[in-house]
DNA sequence: AATACGGGGAC
DNA sequence: GTCCCAGTATT
């Protein structure tokens, strides 16, 4: 009895599965997205910097950046080629800044290691730098049709409203589940149209708060909509208070350029050029009392920028000088032109902060 | 297992 | 304001 009922229960999952999959690859070839900049003349490398960019940014947010990189960096080896400080340009206001230099470090570790090629096994990709199981089973899949599930946050989102899985997918033991899941459901064959569409389901009609269940392929046997539940679904992450910080910046402007220096790569804005900040007043007067610079300050109106995890007010003090330092030589400082004509990363609010002063001047 | 890491867009 | 998005690395 128990030997035929697992073979039922194994049957049973069998058929459930290829029935899924065959209703998401359909919907594939009907409404999924095709033509998406990285998915013309694919290759391992495309599909690697669009799903980098991809982690944690959205697609309309990704393209008009992925197009810029492509132009300047049309292959792996001018990628490997380039200077950091150039990769992290091109990256400027799309945030999470380590995907960059990771992005970087990757095609350094291909150009001397793999002879320019993508690797191609799953254990080599996973061990290149900023690349997960995740990632590296969508750029296989996709653009070499290897059999490897994905499990990014459309697929989640599908996969918890279909079979109603329960907490919130941050915790370990139920990304296990949406893992296994996604491994279960994923076809031999059709893996790439498979894994496209369900990203494109996840994004269209089973988007967080904008689903059309209507219009699903998977409708019929969608836990969560049979329930009436798919708001509900998938559980979201449990709230906590977000810390305030402030600091400030000092501002030393010369003519029409300002002073900046590399931050280290750890920590927020790693290896993006910025201002000096100090956590307190005093510490900036501390440091123009010892480079020998007045402390005749120009205020400008503080501003709070805000990320997921804190909220930092930055406090902006400019100070002009008449006598420019020569620090061309020195990697960690440049005069930065208002004009933008160099190309190193900024963050966002740095680059909020570049436009403000120079429609002052 | 918990935490760090950006920025923007939808509502 | 609140939520959360095509995750990974570090501790």
């Amino acid at each position: 009895m128990s030997i035929s009922k697992k073979l039922n229960m194994s049957d049973l999952k069998k058929q459930q599965s290829a029935w899924f999959s065959n209703q998401v690859v359909d919907w594939y070839h009907l409404h999924g997205r095709k033509t998406l900049p990285w998915q013309l003349a694919k290759t391992p490398y495309k599909v690697w910097v669009s799903e980098v960019m991809l982690q944690q940014t959205q697609v309309v947010t990704v393209i008009p950046y992925f197009e810029k990189f492509m132009q300047s960096f049309p292959d792996i080896i001018a990628l490997a080629n380039a200077d950091e400080d150039q990769v992290l340009h091109h990256w400027t206001g799309l945030g999470y800044y380590a995907r960059a230099r990771n992005l970087h470090k990757t095609a350094k570790i291909v150009r001397d290691k793999y002879q320019g090629q993508f690797p191609s096994t799953l254990e080599e990709v996973m061990d290149l730098p900023g690349i997960g199981r995740s990632t590296a089973g969508a750029v296989l899949s996709l653009s070499l049709g290897q059999h490897y599930p994905i499990l990014d946050g459309n697929v989640k989102r599908v996969l918890a409203r279909f079979f109603m899985v329960e907490g919130w997918y941050g915790v370990k033991k139920v990304e296990n589940q949406l893992w296994h899941l996604s491994e279960q459901l994923t076809p031999k064959n059709n893996v790439t149209e498979f894994n496209q569409a369900m990203m494109d389901l996840g994004a269209s009609l089973c988007s967080r708060s904008r689903f059309d269940c209507e219009a699903c392929p998977l409708n019929s046997r969608c836990g969560a909509f049979n329930a009436g539940k798919v708001k509900e679904f998938p559980h979201s992450k449990p709230k906590k208070a977000v810390p305030k910080k402030s600091c400030h910046q000092l501002i030393i402007k010369h003519n029409d350029k300002v002073l900046m220096e590399k931050r280290p790569n750890s920590g927020i804005w790693g290896g993006l050029f910025g201002f000096f900040e100090f956590n307190e007043y005093s510490e900036l007067e501390t440091f123009l009392a010892q480079q020998g610079l007045k402390s005749d300050l120009n205020e400008v109106a503080p501003f709070t920028h805000v990320f997921s995890h804190f909220e930092l007010t930055i406090n902006p003090h400019v100070l002009n000088i008449e006598k420019a330092p020569d620090v061309v030589n020195d990697k960690q400082l440049v005069w930065y032109p208002l004009d933008q004509s160099i190309e190193v990363g900024l963050a966002a609010p740095t680059k909020k902060l570049v436009k403000q002063i120079t429609a002052i001047v």
